[in-house]
DNA sequence: CCTTGACCTTCCAGCGACTGGAGGCCCTAT
DNA sequence: ATAGGGCCTCCAGTCGCTGGAAGGTCAAGG
């Protein structure tokens, strides 16, 4: 399968699968054109890859997870232990944004919206609220 | 005031405030020896600069919010409508990580754990959950 | 056989919003 | 005179792509 080929079936930007070889998450081989030529290996990883993104894993996060995932002596531990933190992290972003939601939806709440200059929202963001 | 002062003032490290300056959201002063000279309008500006981002609001919007705020004869629906914006993008954000964070949950909860390779939350990734 | 167009290649630049560090000037106190 | 801290500019790096330029390759149609 060629680089076209394997963006439909994972669903995954050309552009994305040549970065993910670029930084060594995946090693296509190659044609003697130069072409990269992706095994099912490599499509099932990089699907693999794509799940792990879209769950919000970092690089970082995915290389360490691919590797146990093609590590079949692994211990589910050391997955989980990841999974772990990031699902902390996800948390924590949640309630960074829950908070920043509340305070925002109190100024709009509180804000006229018509053609007068007071505003509680501009009042709110320079401390005087 | 110097940009150490301002910088404990405001809370913003100096570099940030540096930053400001050079994408134009400032414009403070200068002495004679080049310092940045930070007048009490500055502070303003920066203060409300600060507490716009903590809100999650995008440079681009914080520029156009600052300019509302030093703009007197502003209609409060101009500022009113960006910040609903935003917190349509605030929720946006919120129910996609919340989504990431019920799968992730699910696998992690489905995961013994333990010293055995077997693994649901790779199993979910790779697509065989 | 030639051309067209789709596909592939590499390399470089840019996004947002800073952050770190190098190298050097300025100011005050001892 | 010197030591320290604070200030200056400029360059590079972060993260995960994404866009575009310049050019090689391949299959189909005339």
């Amino acid at each position: 399968m060629n680089i076209g080929d394997i963006s439909k079936a994972t669903g995954l930007p050309a552009k994305t699968i040549r970065y993910y070889e670029e930084i060594g998450l995946i090693r296509p081989a190659r044609g003697a054109n130069g072409y990269r030529h992706f095994s099912e290996t490599d499509l099932h990883n990089l699907t693999f890859l794509g799940r792990a993104r879209s769950l919000g894993f970092s690089i970082e996060e995915c290389r360490a997870l691919l590797a146990l995932y093609t590590d079949k002596d692994r211990a589910s531990a050391d997955v989980k232990q990841i999974a772990r933190v990031h699902l902390a992290q996800i948390d924590a972003k949640i309630a960074e944004l829950q908070a920043m939601r509340a305070t925002l939806a109190e100024l709009v709440s509180a804000c006229a919206g018509d053609q007068r200059p007071d505003c509680p929202i501009l009042k709110g963001l320079a401390g005087e609220g």
